[in-house]
Formats: structure tokens, sequence, C-alpha cells
DNA sequence: GAGTAAATCGTAGTCATTCCGAATTGGAAA
DNA sequence: TTTCCAATTCGGAATGACTACGATTTACTC
């Protein structure tokens, strides 16, 4: 997902065009991996220093909810990136230096709704966490 | 593991017997799920009133470490519950409404390590997350 | 039974997140 | 363009999970 069609789907929802929320979302197209409400508002300190911490939160949940965010929990903090929109249904490693994530395509669901016939299944979490090349290079 | 390997293993590792590890480790054999620190210091309101937040804290966060418990984060809280020993390594459907745990067998990370070779991996989450048969049938 | 390090208590502090009333503003309608 | 109003933002206070810490108590050793 980019920049632009975040906006129109944010108009088609109804929602209007602030400049809290471009920000936002110019700095996670550009980011382009988890970052959370305190990361997003040390980012923006300089072009928008008054901008709330209640402003971040609120615009990051609602983007998540409209699945323009992907949203995980990690170390105790809600983070957020753009929505990746290449593939389907899809998994992250995620780099614990930097940040990076990268897409993973396996997923083991099928076998696991084979094996819990009876229950209700309504999410999943998959997640690898360690460290990218680069940063095993740079280390 | 139950609570007399549990509390084995605090004394081999030099940690004292006390009335709180006791009581925590008796809680969490017994209830057998996830729970979060409030819940724990909630089920011994009675039976140990004065017993501080920060013990409960201290103690689940010591006995994670040693391996006597699993821990989770999940709805903005860590979780702990009895370390499961049946099988080796394996993850868990979660119940979303009581808590029940299903130890599930199938586990992706082989073929997510042959897709990242050059990537370091040194942890992993894989959690199901939906309504048991139980509370199924009784909602 | 005495001594000591570990454990606990009570409380205050931290940090992420949410809430709320007042002020501002985007965008539709006049 | 101007008006208008609900949506949005601001600023700050409140919440809730978790941590820190000095003072007190306690489990275990000798």
């Amino acid at each position: 997902m980019n920049f632009d069609i975040a906006m129109e789907r944010l108009k088609s929802e109804g929602f209007k065009r602030t400049p809290s929320r471009e920000a936002i979302l110019r700095l996670l197209e550009r980011e382009d991996r988890y970052l959370s409400a305190g990361d997003v508002r040390k980012a923006l300190a300089d072009e928008h220093p008054k901008m709330s911490q209640d402003t971040v939160y609120r615009n990051l949940s609602s983007f998540s909810e409209m699945k323009i965010l992907e949203e995980t929990e990690l170390g105790g903090e809600r983070k957020f990136r753009m929505h990746c929109d290449r593939h389907g249904h899809h998994h992250h490693f995620i780099c614990m230096e930097c940040g990076r994530t990268e897409e993973l395509d396996v997923c083991p669901m099928e076998q696991v709704s084979r094996a819990l016939p009876s229950f209700v299944i309504d999410d999943h979490k998959f997640e690898v966490y360690g460290q990218c090349p680069d940063c095993r290079t740079a280390g």
C-alpha cells in the first residue's frame, strides 16, 4: 500500500484529509517497517512539533482498523507498518536491531484447522525474530 | 511441569521456598492456562491478602526465566502458564473466552529457516486465537 | 538459636496508552 | 466566497501494567 491509495481509502470512508494524517502516512510509507507511536512522534518532531500524542495514537488505531496499516505487539508496545499488499496472506520476519521486515509466505494454519476441527479459529499470529543480513555483517 | 518439580527446580537454583512462591505455583498448576499478574493477585486475594504486586511480578518473571513457566504477551499484558513438558517444542491455541489452551504440534520454522538462509533467527511466536468447543456450545 | 543474604512489603515512579473538555479546522452547503 | 458544523486536534490529566527502592521480615546455614 502506498500513500495515495491510503488517502483514497480515507476519503472513501469519510475521513478528512489533515496534515497530521498526511505526515503519519508519508512517514510510514517511507520507513516501510514497524514503528511505535513514540517512534512516529519523534520522527515528526521537527516537521510537526505540536502534534499531540492523542492524535498519533488515534490515527494509528484508525488506520489499523481500516487495514491501511498492519499492527503487532512487540516488547510491550503496539507497532504499526504500512500494509503489505504484494501478496495476500503473509507473515513477517522482524529484525530486532533495525526493524527491517521480510515477508514470509509460509503459514501452517491449514494444518492447524485440520487438527482442531471443533474449535472456532478467529485469528493467529506468526512472527520470526532475529537479525537481518545487513545488521549481522555490521555487528 | 507440576508443582513438585517446580519447587525442586527452585531449590536447585538456590531460590528459597516461600509461601508466596508456593501459592503462585500451586495456582498456576491448578489453572493450567495463561494468567496475568493481575489474575494471580486476584486469585490469591483471599489466601494471601497482603502479597504485594512486586512479589507477584518478580516471581513470575523469575519462573519464566528459568523455564518453569511459559510466557506470552496478549492484549497488552504479560501472561504466564505452567510450562508444558509433555512434548518438546510446541505452540498454543488460546481460547479468548476462558483462556483454555490446546497444544499444537505444527511449526513451520524449518521452512522459514530454509527461506531465509542469510538471516539469524533468534526466536519466533506462533499462536492461534479463537473459541474452544466448550465456550462455543455454551455461547 | 544467631547471623545473613534473600525475599517481601508498601509505596512511589515510569512508561505506554486512553480519556476529556476546549479550541481548531476541513469540507460540504448556502 | 462565506458560513457552518461535525470531525479533528490540542493539552493535559487519568489509567493501568509494570518497575524500582528503602525498610522490614524471613528462610536457611552454621
